[in-house]
DNA sequence: GCCGTCCGGTTGTCCGGACATTTGCATTGA
DNA sequence: TCAATGCAAATGTCCGGACAACCGGACGGC
């Protein structure tokens, strides 16, 4: 069964988009079982009245994914295990909504503090400037789940507590128009401390999961320096990561 | 001031990789600045006697890797700020290794276990079938780091003590001839149990810090399962990662 | 029987060109 | 003064073709 794929050229989404747009959905579906061959680009090309490096961008797009993987003189695989999302830079918010969980968000703390060393570090301003600084508990079913204090160089974001509470804290960079590109991370683990301890109902000295993130907008500006404690009981991090050739 | 750029026509290695690694080397040193426009294709694809669609290659690589920026009527820019790796399946020993640290490695178990059912959907054997199993501790200046468990199917890999004492498990697999294409993990937290404790000389109920991973090569078998346990005082998780655009 | 060579098939690289789309700026108009 | 228009510049998309490099199996020689 030759697999229907068809493009529209009056449409105006890239051609090679929408051929790795149908190839992808019919991995997913599993019309493209697993370690099964591609066919070769030229007859994919022949077939769909595209050219050949039209033919080879939808494929590279996949294979970029982790979807395909590419064997001069073989052909182009279906790659066998369950690659779903390459880890993108996850907020915990799209995390439990994705989830179903309907996240709760209760901010605890919206003002704005004179920049500390390790602040003013991270999000490369003068020490003493004033930098937003958002503290917030997020809920799950009710429970304390984690505790996250942010910080954000000023002028950047209208932080509107309301929204804050209604939506992520990235979803709300991304409608301002910043264009998210990196982040660093440091994933630990601590004791948790007494107020610690307190705000997540858990005991003092109780193990606790622990994230600090700078986040960077495409103009290499750090738009975000956040510290996350999160209760392991009801968090871990999942991520699928691919291995670059 | 220029850039000076240029391609060896009679090399093996491809002009796109040439021009991408000239590129990535002016960026980490120096010469182009953060920010600056690197200038247009089309005047770049003159000067090196190159087409369009090369130099293009070239100017991807770099823009997956997030050290470029390209915006439509703009033109490509150097992005600000210090991406380095873009997170890389880690091996803990290199990672230690590339600090520096030269980390040691003591073989406490190496044997074929009967699969048991949470080890048998990891790998995608049947249960009670034989794997192998291997248990080691890591260390650092002489002390305990991490609790190192992994699984692997049988009859991969000839899994030497000595060997994996002197080297690291994802060295050896890919010495092998195994490609490694991608893995799932997960990151947590939890109190160290009394054998846990033992073994990495903290107290019991201690915080750790703990990964579960499942590699698979690139024809999607799972090649290792791993279940790891690390003293958070001693080591923490440390990447960079990108937003898909 | 075993090993090396040849060959068909497939992806990798590269070219030169064409047109579309978007952006930022200058110009023009109200 | 301010907004709408037009223009130049840059990247985005797409084409058709050519040759190279590599893999696997078939074939033949030893």
């Amino acid at each position: 069964m030759p697999l229907e794929l068809r493009v529209d050229r009056s449409s105006p989404v890239p051609l090679y988009f929408q051929l790795s747009q149908q190839l992808e959905a019919a991995i997913e579906h599993g019309t493209l079982t697993p370690g099964s061959l591609l066919g070769n680009e030229i007859e994919l090309a022949a077939r769909l009245g595209l050219s050949r490096p039209t033919v080879r961008q939808a494929i590279q797009s996949l294979v970029d994914k982790g979807l395909l993987v590419r064997r001069r003189g073989v052909g182009t695989q279906v790659v066998h295990s369950q690659v779903k999302r390459p880890l993108e830079l996850s907020s915990l918010y799209d995390d439990l909504e994705a989830a179903g969980q309907r996240p709760a968000t209760k901010v605890l703390v919206n003002t704005v503090v004179s920049a500390g060393a390790e602040v003013a570090a991270a999000l490369a301003v003068p020490e003493g400037s004033d930098v937003h600084r958002v503290e917030r508990l997020r809920l799950a079913h009710g429970e304390p789940m984690a505790y996250l204090v942010n910080h954000l160089p000023p002028g950047l974001l209208d932080l509107d507590t309301g929204q804050l509470e209604a939506t992520g804290l990235y979803r709300m960079m991304r409608s301002a128009g910043i264009t998210l590109h990196s982040a660093r991370q440091s994933i630990g683990a601590r004791g948790a401390t007494a107020a610690e301890a307190d705000r997540l109902t858990e005991p003092e000295g109780a193990p606790l999961l622990t994230m600090r993130r700078t986040t960077y907008d495409d103009t290499g500006r750090a738009v975000e320096y956040g510290d996350h404690t999160y209760r392991p009981a009801r968090y871990s991090f999942e991520f699928q990561l691919l291995v670059r050739p």
